[in-house]
RNA sequence: CGGGAAGUAGUUCAGUUUGGCAGAAUACCUGGUUUGGGACCAGGGGGUCAGAGGUUCAAAUCCUCUCUUCCCGACCA
């Protein structure tokens, strides 16, 4: 990434931008702080669907659909729910338009005697729905997904990562016991990260949140973050565990086996289109995108090298083999045979979407029965024997996943930093930047004052199997609690 | 909502200080030559200079107001 970093006058955003708008993926849509996906950046949202649902439906989730919009009563039904939503809400007040002069206006005749929430999220909207759906243990548990979008009015925007508008998946499930809503969440919490790690191959930590970054209306949120090239961290799921909270608002009830009345516990868990923005972040350079092979929408390129149409029709005969074996082992691929485009464009064209594997195909290949491999992660060329083809391309998609996940692990591993004291931790976070782990006694007043000093947040309390404990920043009493600060988006 | 920057061709921008024919690169179209790392030559099309008002013989340029976008914070997934 060389000239975006190193060199002061050019930011991390603008070479994120940069890559996001030349490897066509998303624009600014000039509808306020919304975002236009294009083809190729829908592409890969499509496959990161299409895994996570069959990661869902595996264990026995089904996907449902519920309305946009939501009556604004049921918003103050949970008051730190509506705390935490209801200042980026858009409204819809009136359900008429009328023509005057060939100028549009709002009919006043129409107004709504309740104002309607375009969803910010739809808890309150699926609970008043459940209430409807559960009468006995029977009906549980109740383990629903749906494909949405949903608006927050943010007030400051950025692709993919913060847009007003965004897609994303929201599980909402309700169960007989606390436990069991437990480890519901844990588990959807564990798919994400399993998705992360072997899919988008980033490094995760995992661990809760604090009270202060938890999501409005949980007890616990169960958290996934990811750290980005510029050394920020990325929240890039949450698996909520909210306790009674919305069945005992929506007053949502079950009879057990024992014809006893009780509220259901539930969870919900999301992720957005925020995952593509940690996907450029992540891996990307000053080339363009690179997308791990096992989410690239063509994850070969070919491309023809000609000064005649004999050979060029003698190379897209070939061309042809290839994709008909390599679509036999289920590995996709494009053939760029537009005359207008010389080689040299294509290969930079390709590289700036990202496509992990490119083969050019010449006169001297086909002479020599031989074919010209690059991969896109390295930006190393081999040549091989057209017979090798289909292994070796087998096997450098395996090679350039795993390879682009060592790389981001060896970057999270290298930017976290344990301190004790609040001295180095303030050091460390100039000097170094990245993840600081250190332990942390609880108080919301120390988390305060370190965000208010040092713009670090704490990501979360990491998962801690082992027991370990330590003396605690600032106030110095022994705690089990080890988290993560870090700057992040 | 606070601080900063910007709005001129599809895109990136120059031109604004010091008012005087609307510009460049790139992209696009046509023809030709090219093709192993973003081709070249010749020709061509493309503009409400963010909007409104004002000053002036004359405004992209000066003045006033409005709108929008981007960046840094606060907020948030």
């Amino acid at each position: 990434m060389g000239k975006f970093i190193s060199d002061k006058n050019i930011n991390f955003s603008k070479w994120y931008n940069d890559i996001v708008i030349k490897a066509d993926l998303a624009e600014h849509s000039d509808i306020r702080g919304c975002m236009i996906i294009k083809p190729y950046g829908y592409a890969i949202w499509e496959k990161i669907k299409a895994v996570l649902d069959n990661m869902f439906k595996k264990t026995g989730h089904l996907n449902a659909y519920f309305p946009l919009l939501i009556p604004k009563s049921f918003l103050s039904k949970e008051s730190k729910h509506i705390d935490g939503f209801a200042k980026e809400c858009a409204v819809v007040t009136h359900s008429k338009l009328k023509s005057i002069n060939n100028e549009i206006l709002i009919d006043d005749n129409s107004k709504l005697k309740e104002e309607l929430i375009i969803r910010p999220t739809s808890e309150t909207l699926i609970w008043h729905t459940y209430k409807k759906w559960i009468k006995s243990y029977k009906d549980l548990p109740l383990l629903i997904n749906q494909w949405s979008n949903v608006i927050r009015w943010e007030i400051r925007t950025r692709l993919f990562l913060r847009t007003s508008e965004f897609l994303w998946q929201e599980g909402h499930t309700a169960h007989a016991s606390s436990e069991e809503a437990i480890q519901e969440a844990i588990l959807m919490r564990n798919i994400y990260n399993d998705f992360i790690k072997n899919w988008m191959a980033i490094e995760t930590i995992m661990g809760i949140k604090t009270p202060k970054e938890r999501f409005a209306g949980a007890i616990e949120t169960y958290c996934i973050e990811g750290l980005m090239q510029d050394k920020k961290s990325l929240q890039m799921g949450t698996s909520h565990f909210l306790g009674q909270i919305f069945s005992k608002a929506f007053d949502v009830k079950f009879l057990d086996q024992n014809n006893n009345n009780n509220y259901v516990w539930s969870t919900s868990w999301g992720v957005s289109t925020r995952l593509m923005g940690a996907l450029i972040m992540s891996h990307s350079d000053d080339k363009g995108l690179v997308l791990p092979p096992k989410l690239a929408p063509w994850q070969v390129v070919i491309i023809p090298v000609y000064d005649n149409d004999l050979i060029f029709n003698k190379i897209s005969h070939l061309a042809n083999n290839i994709m008909e074996k390599l679509n036999k082992v289920n590995i996709t691929s494009i053939y760029d045979n537009k005359k207008y485009h010389r080689p040299g464009f294509k290969f930079s064209h390709y590289e700036l979407k990202g496509v992990p594997i490119r083969i050019t195909i010449g006169p001297n290949d086909l002479q020599d029965n031989t074919l010209e491999i690059f991969r896109r992660d390295t930006r190393k060329k081999m040549t091989i024997y057209k017979e090798e083809l289909i292994s070796t391309i087998e096997n450098l998609l395996k090679e350039i996943q795993s390879n682009l996940y060592k790389r981001n692990k060896n970057h999270m591993i290298n930017n976290t930093h344990f301190v004790d004291n609040y001295d180095d931790l303030k050091k460390t976070l100039n000097s170094k930047g990245g993840m600081i782990m250190s332990y942390w006694d609880g108080s919301q007043e120390i988390e305060n004052k370190i965000k208010n000093e040092t713009q670090a947040s704490i990501i979360c309390i990491a998962d801690n199997k082992e027991k370990l404990s330590g003396k605690s920043i600032i106030s110095k009493v022994k705690s089990n609690k080890r988290v993560l600060f870090a700057k992040s988006y």
